[in-house]
RNA sequence: CGCGGGGUAGAGCAGUUUGGUAGCUCGUCGGGCUCAUAACCCGGAGGCCCCAGGUUCAAAUCCUGGCCCCGCAACCA
């Protein structure tokens, strides 16, 4: 099996994870889910990052220190991932004995080969901040925050020779078309690039001013600038560069990260990996910010969405589907409940899931509730088909190229040709004019398309594809090609088995006969909203169409949007 | 002239690489159907594709010059 090694960041603990960190790792879930999918022994991983002046700063806030920060904020991370269905291989944290051993092994080694010198750097220091400012931060020639004249001062460190393997990451770059991807991300790391700008990385921080950090293996004074620290937890997660599954899995590295970290996983990383005489990484995936009230999500504004609230609300299933639908990954992307319940009702309740409970319905009354065996095709079902097989090999092409929501939209231009497909075929009619080979053609077909689709979806809506699949008759951690009995993949990682969407978009006769269907199907209820509160108020004047806006006062007022329990989609 | 992204129907976006009747989802208006979650299906209305020049038989797309919005700008994770 190919592998694939997929790691989320390591998330700095100087805060509570946010809508943000939600993003990031639920489409690293997902990209590994896909992966499995499509046959690749895949591992994906996060973490914690927990050293640097800023932790020790929030610990002081917090009247704690750094060690019991870390802990704290590190737990909150870990357990926050299962909520979300997103299932890490591992998870490593940065103040761990492992990865210090790690982190000190690399950096004797590039001490060694010579690529880190100790010089002086001099700059404009905020004792306030703790921090050096450049000229062009400094307000009026004072720090913005504390209003106060910077005191020059100079300071003895170890440097990395970076500006040594500026020349040849470019070039690197270059040759690589799809080393870091979207191209608008790659352009930005060629301009950071340019021209011989690139300065060398002042990688410590003396003891004096900093402690919570990993001291250098030569020189008991320092401790470990953090980003040269954390980025070798990608190492650490394999077990080390000199592990087997560092062997195995590194040349298949692939990095997922937000915008926010595009220079030190564009420039520092490989660079250090080069000096290190190391392959770089494969990939680097770069996405955008959600956005809150068309802004960065910010404490201060006070627009940062809570994840875990918000993925309650409609369904985790539903939370997800959202997120990566929704925003065009590279670009950032405006978050609201309006926009998440319009997403749930237009996608999942009315095109996805009402298209189970029909189809469900229907052969349940004419089929005795089992996949009935279909007759010869028609030209209906060979142009379904034909237009079925492009919407899958969209979708996983899509996919695997990190369009998601390109990939979804495709996956629902099948959807909705399902639901014209029904229109077309009219199978009641079908039924009362006795003709039930052609009611079991219309209905295997259909049946057969939607298990597809329960199949791809997995990667996006792990419960929900399992809950499909299980009304379609298609036991639990099997698949496709599937449905062999002998379900060795059912258990911790409960899902379709590897592998399980090859040949789906070409062949359309693997939902076997026979089995057993669920009754009926409410997948995803509608949610209420305002207007359709409204509408529903007016139900019996017989047209059915909101065209008075009248408001009614019980059904408006109380919460507002109804919200529903998504954990048991029933069947 | 620091760097990058963007400005396309009421909203959100695609299309720009490889010029050729401007497309999708939501919303809106009208119709149909009943297997279904007031859903689904069919049809309509709605756009000087930021502005001004230029190239071309032909420009949302290529070129030049503006205007506006958003990020980033280097010991910040």
């Amino acid at each position: 099996m190919t592998p694939y090694y997929l790691t989320a960041p390591i998330y700095y603990v100087n805060a509570k994870p946010h809508l943000g960190h939600a993003y990031t790792t639920i489409v690293a879930d997902a990209m590994t889910r896909f992966a499995r999918l499509s046959g690749r022994d895949a591992m994906f991983i996060t973490g914690t990052d927990e050293h640097g002046d800023k932790i020790v700063q929030a610990a002081a806030k917090a009247g704690c220190t750094p060690r019991e920060l870390a802990d704290d904020v590190s737990a909150a991370f870990r357990a926050l991932w299962p909520e979300l269905d997103a299932e890490p291989t591992r998870f490593v944290r940065t103040s761990g004995p492992e990865h210090r051993e790690v982190v000190r092994a690399f950096l004797q080694k590039v001490y060694d080969a010579g690529d880190i010198y100790f010089g002086e750097y001099g700059g404009n220091y905020c004792y306030g901040c703790e921090r050096f400012y450049t000229e062009k931060e400094l307000e009026n020639g004072l720090c913005p925050q504390h209003q106060v004249k910077p005191e020059y001062i100079s300071e003895k460190n170890y440097f990395f020779r970076m500006s040594a393997y500026q020349d040849r990451l470019k070039q690197h770059i270059l040759d690589n078309p799809e080393f870091i991807s979207p191209e608008r991300y790659r352009n930005e790391a060629l301009s950071m690039l340019e021209g011989g700008v690139l300065d060398d990385l002042c990688i410590s921080r003396p003891k004096t001013r900093l402690k919570w950090g990993i001291e250098l293996p030569f020189d008991a004074n320092y401790v470990c600038y953090v980003w040269f620290d954390a980025l070798l937890a990608y190492f650490t997660a394999l077990g080390g560069p000199e592990s087997a599954d560092f062997r195995r899995f590194w040349p298949a590295a692939e990095h997922l990260v937000a915008k926010d970290i595009l220079k030190p996983h564009a420039v520092f990383w490989p660079t250090m990996l080069t000096a290190a005489g190391l392959p770089l990484y494969r990939r680097l995936h770069v996405h955008g910010y959600w956005l809150s009230r068309s802004a960065k999500m910010s404490k201060s504004i006070g627009n940062v969405v809570p994840p875990l609230e918000t993925a309650r609300s409609l369904g985790l299933d539903a939370f997800r589907y959202f997120l990566l639908r929704e925003m065009h990954f590279g670009s950032d992307a405006d978050f609201s409940e309006e926009a998440l319940t319009a997403r749930y009702n237009a996608d999942l309740a009315n095109d996805l899931g009402n298209l189970f409970s029909r189809v469900l319905t229907m052969a349940a009354r004419w089929c005795a509730g089992k996949v009935p065996a279909p007759g010869a095709d028609t030209e209906a079902e060979k142009n379904l088909k034909i237009s079925a097989s492009d919407s899958l090999a969209d979708y996983q092409r899509f996919f695997a190229d990190t369009r998601f929501s390109d990939a979804l939209e495709a996956l629902w231009n099948l959807v909705r040709a399902l639901n014209k497909y029904v229109d077309a075929s009219a199978p009641g009619a079908l039924a009362a004019a006795g003709d039930m080979e052609r009611v079991n053609t219309v209905l295997y077909t259909l049946l057969e398309c939607m298990r597809k689709i329960a199949l791809h979806l997995w990667p996006v809506m792990p419960g929900k594809s399992a809950l499909m699949l299980a009304q379609l008759g298609v036991p639990a951690g099997a698949g496709a090609s599937a449905c062999e009995p002998d379900g060795a993949t059912a258990g911790a990682q409960a899902g379709p088995p590897v592998g399980a969407i090859i040949g789906e978009a070409e062949n359309f006769s693997l939902l076997p006969v026979g089995a057993p269907l669920a009754p009926a199907s409410n997948l995803f209820p509608r949610a209420e909203t305002d207007k359709s509160a409204t509408a529903k108020g007016k139900v019996d004047a017989g047209k059915g169409k909101a065209g008075s806006g009248k408001k009614n006062a019980d059904r408006n007022n109380s919460a507002g949007t109804e919200k529903i329990d998504a954990g048991t989609g029933n069947m």
